[in-house]
RNA sequence: GGAGGGGUGCCGGAGUGGACAAUCGGAGCAGACUGUAAAUCUGCCGCCUGAAGGCUACGUAGGUUCGAAUCCUACCCCCUCCA
């Protein structure tokens, strides 16, 4: 295997189904069409994402054309991986300003030239029920019910909506309708995406090959990156969000995060892993130059050594950030005290939560903890307010 | 169609007439310690108020009561088992 495809098909690679195969369809030298899904309803990409689009782009790079699938309808189900089988239904002019909204983000990673953009609707806005009967009466029970998703639920009495059977069947008749060569997702997508091999041979394709890329582990360090979860580093986020973040994640997380959507080489990881295990080198440091990494690949390398000096100055020594895009008003008229000032401004959620900050030495202002609220006019114009760890204002 | 169980705060889950803004756990936030890491300890964790206090909340709507998350009535929703 030569050096590209085998970085392609091992580096932050689950699995590959069926890996011999795929790489006789990479080897055969024919532009191949690679299936990414979009559901609608969630149009924020986040770093769990990135790790299947950074590969999509090196199958792009190596002249293969991406479709990527606006699944308008299968939004309507939701997908069974997470709990949640109820969705609200989206309007066509939400999932028209989702798609936008994701677009500019998934371009970010993914070449747009060699990305061709199709919706669900194209095919199933013509569906019959005597169409999804067809595809419904190719499976069984017994064959969903092996999803581990589906296993679970049902044996310990969950809920399992008749519609959630449907979705595998919808997501795996896209393969058919652009016929795949090979579809990309997390592994929680295994299942879908076997279905869609079926599928596809029952209607007398070739099936797809199936590639699949470990779920990234969120900021919290245990569960899967998601934004519900609220763990998650998004790619439009301001660079100092994304390296603050990212500096915040645990240590065991480093090497991940830096195999699976940087472009460090394998030989500086593992330099960097073997250093670490020695306590040759302060994980601090390493992390540092993940947060680096991360901020150059979405906002550019002056973002980040931006990003960089505003950390250390900020947090490392202690100094003030210069300027703060919030900026509260200083002139309001006496009696506005900061609490109602910071809640005002979105700092805080509500009065209540600025008051309890402040009894908890959480506020400071030029560096200077307070424990009373103050009355704008007496702060003053030209200071600094902190609000606990990371949020900042300026008068 | 029949029988049973249940809807409580971000989540799980106690509470079955007053002491309940609601035990506890998780998540979250803050402080200490640090490397804005982990672990640990401490505090907070509906909203308004400096506080006393007030307001809104336990599926929905009514009712009983001095007083209801707790009792009654109707309605809505969910789950399990049998057919």
């Amino acid at each position: 295997m030569d050096k590209v495809l085998e970085r392609l098909l091992k580096r932050g690679v689950a699995e590959t189904i069926i890996e011999a195969e795929l790489l006789k369809l990479l080897e055969s030298g024919k532009p191949l069409r690679l299936k990414q899904g979009f559901d609608p309803s969630c149009p924020d990409i986040h770093l769990g994402h990135v790790v299947g689009l950074r590969k999509l782009r090196q199958f792009q790079d190596l002249g293969h054309k991406l479709i990527l699938i606006v699944g308008d309808w299968t939004a309507q189900i939701g997908d069974p991986s997470g709990q949640s089988a109820t969705r609200p239904m989206l309007t066509a002019e939400e999932v028209k300003t989702n798609a936008q909204t994701y677009m500019e983000q998934f371009f970010k990673v993914v070449d747009k030239d060699k990305t061709e953009v199709r919706w669900q609707s194209e095919w199933f806005g013509k569906f019959t029920l005597a169409d999804i009967i067809r595809l419904a009466s190719k499976f069984t029970v017994a064959q969903f019910l092996a999803r581990e998703d589906f296993s679970k639920r049902y044996s310990s009495g969950q809920p399992i909506a008749i519609t959630e059977l449907l979705y595998p069947l919808l997501q795996a008749y896209d393969s058919v309708a652009i016929q795949s060569d090979v579809e990309f997702g997390g592994t929680d997508q295994k299942f879908n995406c076997l279905v869609g091999r079926e599928m596809q041979q029952m209607m007398g394709q070739h099936p797809q090959q199936v590639f699949l890329v470990p779920l990234l582990v969120g900021t919290d360090g245990s569960r899967k990156m998601s934004k519900s979860l609220g763990n998650y580093i998004g790619v439009s986020e301001p660079p100092a969000e994304i390296y603050g973040k990212a500096m915040s994640i645990p240590d065991n997380l480093i090497i991940d995060y830096l195999e699976l959507v940087t472009d460090v080489s394998d030989e500086e990881i593992a330099e960097l892993k073997c250093q670490m295990e020695s306590g040759s080198v302060n994980p601090m440091d390493v992390k540092k130059r993940l947060a680096y990494e991360l901020v150059a690949q979405f906002h550019g390398v002056p973002a980040a050594h931006e990003a960089e000096d505003h950390f250390a100055k900020v947090f490392q020594k202690g100094e003030l950030p210069e300027e703060k895009a919030v900026v509260l008003n200083a002139l309001a008229g006496a009696g506005v005290t900061l609490t109602a000032e910071l809640a005002r401004a979105g700092l805080v959620k509500s009065r209540s939560e600025a008051r309890r900050l402040l009894s908890q030495g959480a506020i400071e202002i030029d560096g200077k903890a307070i424990t009373e609220d103050l009355e704008m006019p007496q702060i003053g114009k030209g200071k600094i307010i902190k609000v606990g760890k990371r949020r900042f204002a300026s008068t």
